[in-house]
DNA sequence: TTAGGTATTATTGTATACACGGATGCAGGG
DNA sequence: CCCTGCATCCGTGTATACAATAATACCTAA
């Protein structure tokens, strides 16, 4: 799983500035130029450019005359990415199922454990990043390279996106409680019951993020 | 529709590389290095490497110590990729037509009925970019950047992949009828039939890359 | 002959210099 | 006062130089 090769400049600048949209550090609409980011980061412009051109393939950035126009995700996009997951996500499931390996199941069980673990002590940071696992074990295991390459940058955007929703205890409670269930399916290789409890926690997930703070 | 700025280097060497490695021109596996792109096209490494980066986002390629690995699209790529479609391409037509205007249809129309046209003269290269336009003008009438985002990717390497299934006469009439069909749906503003229609259109695809030139 | 170590080479990662083009501001004329 | 044209500046596009790293080949010694 690990590259053979170290981080490059351009993948830290790529992640920084990608988490900075995402997190609306950067707010829509804002102009940021080459130098601007150089002075800001400590390095050329190129990797600022190899980031930006990758930003800009994911549509996260435009270019414009005056600059580096910075678009992130609406909420329209936002609910845009759910129901596109909502579609496939059973697809990753499925996937899984069939190609699960003891390792594979252990991996997502430990990931679930560690979740329910982090949330006794209402740590959301761990919480949140372990919510990125899971999903994340199951496109990465599902078989289909096409697949997981489709919903990992989805899930990733959504998950910033919504990276207030977890804040909240009951949420997060409810969130993991769900990836239990979802997780018990699999290991029961009962592919529709998981299919059934992906697809509600994928649309709790909306209402969570529509409904904001609010328990 | 047009950029404000003028095509770049680097979109050129991407757009090249991309067509050369969806085509085939570069088998999965071959090993190529910047600088054998560069005197190859005669550019520097700047716009190579940039086209690189967005190569290797899209996952087209892949890095090794020895250089640049092509990737591609292999068999099992394109049905997952047309799984994929079978589920969300639904969405786009189904946002077509509720955003759908007079100059949407009239260029949907137009796409088709070009299509009518040069299928009579049997001209295979405009046959295949009508067929990519059609569909691309669903995706940019949708309502969805992400929808748009995610679909118009697949289907150009879709479409890029058995871009040999259209040199069959009759499987480009089939393909044209098939897109005539979807229109119809469309304009009567019959979204469930669109959809079905559309359904077995990307079916039929499968069928036709699959069953490769028999008839 | 073979194994090991070193030197060389090949390739990428990064920084920077130069060129080009558009935007901006200012000045002059209507 | 506004409009137009020119000069300047700002920002990006491209090329190239330099650095670092990893693979390879060769040479030497056992």
């Amino acid at each position: 799983m690990m590259d053979y090769k170290t981080v490059s400049l351009s993948d830290q600048v790529f992640e920084h500035l990608e988490t900075d949209i995402l997190s609306g550090k950067y707010q829509r609409g804002e102009i940021i130029t080459e130098l601007q980011l150089c002075s800001e980061l400590g390095v050329s412009r190129t990797p600022v450019r190899e980031a930006l051109r990758r930003l800009f393939q994911e549509h996260l950035i435009e270019d414009t005359p005056k600059g580096t126009m910075v678009l992130g995700i609406t909420p329209k996009d936002y609910l845009d990415m759910s129901e596109i997951r909502l579609r496939i996500e059973e697809l990753a499931v499925r996937g899984f199922i069939a190609n699960m390996t003891e390792d594979n199941r252990k991996e997502l069980n430990e990931a679930v454990d560690f979740q329910e673990f982090y949330l006794t002590r209402g740590d959301v940071d761990h919480l949140r990043a372990l919510d990125g696992q899971f999903h994340e074990i199951i496109y990465a295991g599902c078989g289909s390279r096409v697949l997981q390459d489709t919903l990992a940058p989805l899930h990733k955007k959504i998950q910033q996106y919504r990276h207030n929703a977890l804040q909240a205890p009951l949420r997060a409670r409810n969130s993991v409680q769900e990836h239990r269930a979802i997780l018990e399916a699999i290991t029961a290789r009962n592919a529709d019951l998981a299919v059934e409890k992906m697809r509600q926690h994928i649309e709790n997930a909306i209402d969570r993020a529509l409904n904001g703070q609010e328990k």
